[in-house]
DNA sequence: ACTTTAAATAAGTATTTACTTATATAATAA
DNA sequence: TTATTATATAAGTAAATACTTATTTAAAGT
């Protein structure tokens, strides 16, 4: 089954990803599961201003939420009808493993389970 | 040859992107080059708006512009570096062509050459 | 219970954005 | 030359954006 996707749409997502905060989140989101606690450390930016980034990203169905303990931990939601779309985008960008490399070590990744 | 392509300026320009006006002008201006004054039929804007929006797609060189006589013919640079990257995008869209099909009823199109 | 840690929300602010109207530039036509 | 048409630029404005700090909510550890 394939919608139709409008041009308009397109370009809320487009407008959302248009920003290299939330670009980035995308690209790590796209190598699995991450926590906000983590986004603040690669990033280097406020608590707030990642929850914020990231309750766009929510709100647009681009991403979802999971409760983990103290932690919630961000992931794609593949079942968004823009999900192909944007993982051709995403698909096109260099690796951004690095960041998550970096955090493992300085012991600061979370372990989820 | 391929260069590496930055996860910042790619949010440069999904931003541009991020805006229906422009993408949508992208997007026939992937059928083929257009005409300033033909855009501000189709979108029914002020003259000053589109020329903004072209500007601002010329100023990160997507578009090219080509005068002829009194008009300004603009139309998608194919040597840009992030043309394969945009036109990825822009094939997942869907077709404008009955904007200019819309107009050439009208009588409005400004025929090149 | 109290403290700590993680995250969300609220409210305020500086910057950017997409428009507007007015004006300037440039080419063609009279 | 003068008028007309097409486009660009300038300046102003309202709304959106991406932050900030302060506060709230909620879970876990003591």
């Amino acid at each position: 089954m394939k919608t139709t996707i409008e041009i308009e749409q397109v370009a809320v997502i487009l407008k959302l990803l248009g920003d290299k905060t939330r670009l980035t989140m995308m690209k790590i989101l796209d190598g699995g599961a991450c926590c906000v606690c983590e986004f603040v450390e690669i990033f280097q930016m406020t608590q707030p201003a990642i929850s914020q980034h990231l309750r766009r990203l929510k709100d647009m169905g681009l991403v979802q939420e999971e409760k983990k303990g103290q932690w919630v931990f961000y992931s794609i939601n593949e079942n968004n009808i823009y999900y192909p779309f944007v993982t051709q985008i995403l698909n096109q960008l260099p690796s951004q493993k690095d960041k998550l490399e970096d955090l493992e070590k300085q012991g600061k990744r979370i372990s989820c389970c």
